[in-house]
DNA sequence: ATGGCTTGAGTGTCAAGA
C-alpha cells in the first residue's frame, strides 16, 4: 500500500498536477492540504474518473484538507474531537485497515505571537487526540503539513532559522511528543540523501538553489513501521510550471 | 534589504503563507 502527502496550494489551480501525479505515482491514498475551496469547489468528478473516491473539510480561501483513494473511505470524521476550531485543518478515515489521518498544521507566523500560541495549543489537542486513537486504531499513519522542521539536517540554514518559525524548540518539541506517542518520522526509517526538503519558498529561485526546509511527514504506528519499506519525497512535480511550493511525500507499507 | 512569489478575495490591493 502505497500512501502519500501533498501541499497542493490550492486545489483549483493544481488539478492538473494532482491527476497527472495520480496516474504517474499511483498511491492507494493521498492526502492534501490548503485546498482553499468549499466543497461546492471540490472536483469530486474529476477525481472519480481518475480512479480515486474523496472526502474533503474543507472552507473559502484558506486551509482545507482532502483524502483521495482508490478503496473506500471508511469512518470519515472532520477536525479535532473536543477542540473548538474554525479552520479546515483535519479529515480522518480508514482505507484499506489503516487509519488515515490527515492534517494541515498552524503555520505560527512568529514566534511569540497570536499564532504562533494557536499552534501549540493546536498541536497539544492533536497530540492528546492521537493518543486515543492509536489506542482505537493500532495500525495509524499521520500524514501533512507539518509546518514543523524536526531537525537541524531538515533545513538549508540551521543556522539563519535557528529559533525562528518552524523550527523553534516548542514547535521540535511538540513533535518529539508524537513521537513518544511511540510513532516513527517514516523519511527518516531510511538512508536519505543529505538536504532532503519537502518546501521551497517561491521567492529567490529557491528551488532550483535548494533552499529549504523539510516540514512535510509521515508518522506511522508502531504496527507500521516495520511494514514500512521506504519513503521518499518526489521533486518532480516542483518542477513544473505553477507548481505548488510543496513536494509531495510517499510512504510505502507492506499491507 | 522584512523584500523577493503565489493564491484568493474581487477590480483596489491586501492578507497569508513558511
Amino acid at each position: 500500500m502505497k500512501i502519500a502527502t501533498w501541499n497542493v496550494n490550492s486545489l483549483k489551480v493544481r488539478l492538473p498536477h494532482v491527476l497527472d501525479w495520480l496516474a504517474l505515482a499511483q498511491p492507494d491514498a493521498l492526502c492534501l492540504q490548503e485546498t482553499k475551496t468549499e466543497d461546492k469547489g471540490f472536483p469530486f468528478e474529476a477525481l472519480e474518473s481518475a480512479g480515486y473516491r474523496a472526502i474533503h473539510n474543507g472552507q473559502k480561501t484558506y486551509n482545507g484538507v482532502a483524502i483521495l483513494a482508490r478503496s473506500a473511505l471508511v469512518g470519515a470524521s472532520c477536525d479535532i474531537p473536543g477542540f473548538d476550531d474554525p479552520q479546515k485543518r483535519v479529515i480522518a478515515a480508514t482505507v484499506d485497515d489503516v487509519r488515515i489521518i490527515c492534517a494541515y498544521m498552524p503555520n505560527g507566523q512568529e514566534v511569540g505571537s497570536e499564532k504562533y500560541a494557536y499552534k501549540l495549543k493546536w498541536l497539544a489537542a492533536l497530540t492528546d487526540w492521537m493518543r486515543e486513537e492509536l489506542q482505537r486504531y493500532p495500525k495509524l499513519a499521520l500524514l501533512g503539513d507539518f509546518n514543523i522542521a524536526p531537525e537541524d539536517r531538515d533545513v538549508h540554514d540551521p543556522v539563519a532559522w535557528q529559533g525562528q518559525i518552524l523550527c523553534s524548540k516548542p514547535e521540535r518539541d511538540a513533535f518529539r511528543g508524537l513521537l513518544a506517542l511511540g510513532m516513527a518520522d517514516a523519511f527518516r526509517l531510511f538512508d536519505q540523501a543529505e538536504k532532503s526538503y519537502s518546501w521551497w519558498d517561491y521567492r529567490m529561485m529557491a528551488f532550483r538553489r535548494n533552499i529549504g526546509l523539510r516540514i512535510d511527514h509521515i508518522l506511522l504506528s508502531p504496527a507500521l513501521i516495520s511494514g514500512c519499506k521506504a519513503c521518499t519525497i518526489d521533486k518532480a512535480p516542483r518542477k513544473l510550471e505553477r507548481p505548488s511550493d510543496h513536494a509531495p511525500v510517499i510512504a510505502e507499507l507492506t499491507c
